[in-house]
RNA sequence: GUGUCCGUAGCUCAGCUGGAUAGAGCAACGGCCUUCUAAGCCGUGGGUCGGGGGUUCGAAUCCCUUCGGGCACACCA
């Protein structure tokens, strides 16, 4: 179904072409003073130099028109040339009404379904996620979400970083440890045990010891790069015994990942393309794009309208050894060999932009890419603490993810158990919501791609602008909704009436809620457009505080005219569902109680 | 140095396809629970939209300039 404001829009422009002008300046929005009028068109004001007239004699005369309509219950030309308008409040219930029928809430599928990968996470094998990844997840996932609800067919690949150094480092520790183990006895030849020799906490100590060591022990780190080099040349044992380190690695991101709902669909590493290097290489070399440069394997990418130069993207190093763009570019290679998208998104720290664009330009250049396909480069800022700098632990180390979630859950908790009568276990699991729509709506109702404060007191608090606000809004209704069916109400068959007149010309709280909720079908293909979450959050807030004031203004169940009750309870269910997909998009959800 | 992003209330942020008195939240202060969850609602105070210039009937929004800050700038990712 239509956005509301272009049918407004449609209307006004009627209203200005029987008036004798142009009906493109018919553009109606939302009144930046809902004191005097709901929705508004300056229409006039654009076109007064146009026909040499003055603006308000234009408003004038094309609010005459406007007398009548069964859309606009007023139509008030004001100085020095505004159309103020007004909404009838039964066409308002008749959009409300379509949109409660129509699926998804009379959104428009998009012109043209994409195929999408989007490229989040950023996790890294035997490596813990920590606070630094949850941006990339968080909003990977809400436009994973929200792209999928606009109708596009969505692929999220969390790409795994297991197969650099990092490997060859782990390996190497494991080896210190347990030099016994059979994974290295390189004339073994049986089976290997299905067991791994760790366990994940073991190996997140392995790591970070061996990667100081070998920062200190140039003959220690010697010996991980040659780890690492049999590992990538196919030794069995190594090959074997990182199979184990990516499997337990595996299952314990899972886990935290999904601690904070986000999930992906494929679970593709560095390591899946390594194969393909060799060929890319040649492909590169042989037609000519890939060069030698200070021994070093590049592809120029400059462009002549750069305003800054931008260095060539290199393939190998000086040695011969390959680097993050070889398996990038080996990566777009393969899934463009194996899904053909429209589009692939990274959503990646925006300090990494000139890498991406290098990337981008390389691939585009050498035809790794089809030209109809759109590489994306969705970079998030910063996440500060407090104190305006890099987010530290108190004792200036860096937070580990899980142990941020399990702070924030037991906050939850207590609050919870402060403020409200529920059994031990059900508060555990609202605190698990709470606190997870606390993080993630603390996280998305920034705009993305800025630095932002990560303010744990703020994003948990139970005031304000907060996930916990949402949720409690919601929560409010499906109570009012339980009640209701439990004195004997059915929530089918429901149907809206046109909301009730405020009096005075100003508007109801009732007609209120509604103007918010039909304004879903437009903000939501703009969130998409702009991946940005951080317009369903400001909408849901909008919507949640309508909601607020309307519950305050109105008896629902103690309404005495059955129609005008049904017709309320009408509002509330689609209030709520319409709220419900918004958490959704963003990634959490509500609980019955809380 | 070059490029790029940002500078809006005490703090954290919206608003930026130009429109009427620049909005929220927090913090401060004051109201509202015999009635559907007060984690709520209503109200008060608080702003040269970094500075300057320009375009325009009209600028936080567009252009130029200047100051201040973040970030990036081939063998890390």
């Amino acid at each position: 179904m239509k956005k509301l404001l272009e049918l407004l829009s449609e209307e006004m422009g009627k209203a200005f072409e029987a008036a004798g002008y142009n009906a493109a300046l018919g553009r109606v929005t939302r009144s930046n003073r809902p004191d005097l009028c709901e929705y508004q068109c300056n229409g006039a004001m654009a076109g007064a130099k146009q026909y040499g007239k003055p603006p308000i004699a234009i408003a004038a005369e094309v609010a005459e028109r406007l007398q009548g309509s069964s859309v606009f219950c007023r139509a008030q030309a004001v100085a020095p040339g505004f159309l103020n308008l007004d909404l009838s409040a039964q066409y308002l219930a008749q959009v409300a009404s379509e949109m409660r029928r129509e699926p998804k809430f009379g959104l428009e599928p998009p012109e043209k379904t994409k195929k999408i990968i989007i490229d989040y996470g950023g996790a890294n094998v035997a490596k813990p996620l920590h606070v630094g990844h949850i941006r990339s997840a968080v909003i990977g996932e809400s436009i994973k979400r929200i792209d999928r609800y606009m109708g596009h067919e969505v692929i999220g690949d969390v790409h795994l970083g297991d197969w650099g150094l990092q490997m060859g480092l782990v390996i190497t520790g494991v080896q210190e440890r347990q030099p016994d183990l059979v994974y290295f006895d390189e004339a073994y030849q049986g089976e290997y045990p299905a067991e791994a020799p760790f366990t994940i906490s073991e190996l997140e100590e392995i790591y970070p010891a061996a990667s100081a060591k070998s920062k200190e022990d140039p003959e220690y780190k010697a010996r991980a790069m040659e780890a690492t080099f049999k590992l990538q040349n196919g030794v069995r044992g190594y090959r074997a015994l990182w199979k184990h380190i990516l499997n337990v690695s595996v299952a314990d991101l899972k886990k935290n990942y999904g601690s904070l709902n986000v999930e992906f669909d494929l679970w593709k590493g560095e390591s899946d393309v390594h194969d393909r290097i060799p060929g890319m290489v040649a492909y590169l070399k042989e037609n000519g794009y890939a060069y030698l440069s200070d021994g070093a394997l590049v592809v120029d990418v400059k462009e002549e309208t750069d305003a800054k130069e931008i260095p060539p993207c290199m393939i190998l190093k000086s040695d011969g050894a390959s680097l993050y763009n070889t398996t990038d570019l080996a990566t777009i290679m393969e899934r463009m060999e194996v899904y053909h998208p429209d589009e692939i998104a990274y959503v990646v720290d925006k300090r990494q932009e000139l890498y991406f664009e290098q990337v981008f330009r390389c691939a585009r250049r050498t035809k790794l890419v089809e030209p109809d396909t759109e590489l994306k480069f969705l970079g998030f800022g910063t996440m500060n603490g407090a104190d305006g700098k890099p987010f530290k632990t108190r004792d200036g180390g860096v937070m580990r993810l899980e142990n941020l979630i399990q702070e924030t859950k037991e906050e939850m908790y207590r609050k919870i158990r402060e403020g409200r009568q529920m059994s031990e276990e059900e508060a555990l699991a609202v605190a698990g919501q709470v606190a997870v729509s606390a993080l993630k709506y603390g996280d998305l109702s920034n705009q993305a791609s800025k630095d932002y404060v990560f303010d744990i007191d703020r994003f948990t608090s139970f005031e304000g602008d907060t996930g916990p606000y949402i949720l409690y809004t919601i929560v409010r209704i499906k109570s009012i909704l339980n009640k209701y069916v439990e004195q004997g109400g059915r929530l089918e068959g429901l149907s809206l009436q046109a909301a009730e007149d405020a009096g005075q010309g100003g508007t109801s709280a009732e007609k209120a809620l509604e103007m918010e909720l039909v304004q879903f079908n437009a903000m939501l293909p703009a969130a998409a457009e702009e991946a940005a979450p951080h317009k369903v959050c400001a909408y849901l807030y909008d919507l949640a505080n309508a909601f607020n004031h309307f519950y305050h203004e109105t008896k629902i169940l103690g309404e005495e005219d059955s129609a005008r009750r049904e017709s309320l309870v009408a509002l509330l269910i689609l209030t709520r569902d319409v709220l419900e997909t918004c958490i959704d998009l963003l990634g959490f959800s509500a609980p019955e109680k809380m």
